[in-house]
RNA sequence: GGGGGUGCGCCGAAGUUGGAGAGACGGGGCAGACUGUAAAUCUGUUGUGUAAUGCUGAAUAGGUUCGAGUCCUAUCACCCCCA
């Protein structure tokens, strides 16, 4: 993997930039959309790629090793060729279920039991295991093993936490090293700072991570609930640490705003399920604002869903059509406003790098921030 | 034409052997939540008025009773059986 720095905004820490993997090119900054079960849910990958301009999708490690299976998932040559994407994909370590699953799941030093959501059989998930398997689902840019802490959380226990991912990543990093990947093609790894809004273990956290020196670096356990201008501050402060020349994943964020804010603080890389579980909820982002397709309102509003969207499906069907299918409970709804909220996301961080490089970048940014809170 | 049954909330439905219903439960309606996905899920609300106690309400009209959605009479509507 190679990044590129391309521009930097002189007026904020934004920064545009390209990323080569195996499987072709991602042009930062980015929004990658979920796809944790080897699918991102109601959304094909056609779609994904005409519609949507996906760049890089994620998996997940956890939920693809408990289902399909590594078995699998090797006579399938790996997720690529499993789920038919053929251009870079992310995997999530399980780390998030540390934290998403904590009532499922036992924590020592040697790695996390989990008690699987499926079929409660036992699981223990080690750094080294967690390696081996983003091995063999054969992702291009592979995640530490963390633990991703909630909010709040104790100082104190935040700062165990923050040891012990530590020692995990020592341990990843190892493994990943004395490994190679299964399919003939290059991996990376990315390590993960945690330190839960402890300015202190943040700042502790960054510069242990950034002295592995590893190809890209990661910012974990934000956006589990804390007020936003904690997220912005453990994310200025660790931007600020985390070395410029690398590209920075910000993990799990965020809403519109959160992305457009963390750009300006230097972020490259962003997920977050919300585009698209929001949107199976009828939760419609557009650049004029918010809408809640299900509100009586849209009833009989036959009006175009977004007639700027880069989404043909959006620029198709009218807002009484969407409400209908909600309604109805057909899936349609949830598939068309999957469609729509990815395609805003991509359009969005697209429209982010053009004026990043266009050197307007903020007065851009406030514009938008203000425009896109606006509740429809 | 004769006999029997049923009738309250937007809908379906529980329950009250005459003793305080704004009335379980389900659906529908309306609204909210969701941030490295155990989520096409979850939560709230759904007669009316208020700061609050309230007010109105069991097909309709009468009656019996201290007290009726519950008993009686008539009317209306719907369902079933017989002719």
């Amino acid at each position: 993997m190679t990044f590129q720095l391309q521009h930097t905004d002189p007026n904020s820490a934004a920064r545009a930039g390209r990323i080569e993997t195996a499987h072709g090119a991602i042009e930062t900054p980015i929004f990658m959309p979920v796809g944790t079960a080897a699918a991102v849910k109601a959304v094909h990958i056609h779609e994904l790629e005409r519609e949507v301009h996906a760049q890089i999708i994620l998996g997940n490690t956890y939920h693809l090793y408990l289902r399909p299976g590594m078995e699998v998932m090797k006579a399938a040559g790996g997720l690529h060729k499993f789920n038919g994407w053929e251009r870079p994909i992310l995997t999530d370590s399980g780390g998030y279920q540390v934290y998403s699953l904590a009532a499922q799941r036992k924590i020592k030093e040697e790695g996390v039991t989990f008690k699987s959501h499926i079929d409660g059989s036992n699981h223990v998930f080690t750094p080294e295991r967690a390696i081996d398997i983003q091995r063999e689902i054969g992702a291009d840019i592979i995640m530490a093993f963390d633990e991703c802490t909630p909010y709040p959380c104790e100082y104190a226990y935040a700062k165990d936490s923050m040891g012990l991912t530590h020692r995990w990543l020592k341990r990843c990093c190892d493994r990943f090293d004395e490994t190679e990947g299964l399919y003939g093609y290059e991996q990376t790894f990315f390590p993960i700072v945690q330190g839960s809004t402890y300015p202190d273990l943040r700042k502790e956290s960054a510069e242990a991570i950034a002295s592995f020196e590893r190809e890209g670096n990661a910012i974990g356990g934000l956006s589990v609930g804390e007020p936003d201008e904690d997220m912005y501050a453990m994310t200025e402060l660790v931007c600020g640490i985390l070395p410029k020349e690398k590209p920075r994943y910000l993990m799990g964020v965020g809403t519109p705003m959160n992305i457009l804010e963390c750009i300006a603080l230097g972020i490259d890389m962003f997920d977050c399920v919300l585009p698209t579980r929001n949107a199976r909820h009828g939760h419609l982002y557009t650049a004029k604002g918010i809408i809640n397709i299900r509100n009586e309102r849209w009833k009989n509003d036959h009006s175009i869903i977004d007639p700027e969207s880069t989404s043909h499906t959006s620029r198709v069907h009218t807002l009484a059509y969407l409400r209908h299918l909600f309604v109805a409970g057909e899936q349609l709804g949830g598939m068309i406003a999957s469609l729509h909220n990815l395609s805003f996301y991509l359009w969005l961080v697209g429209e982010a790098r053009k004026h990043i490089i266009a050197g307007d970048f903020l007065s851009w940014k406030e514009g938008m921030v203000k425009s896109m809170a606006t509740r429809l």
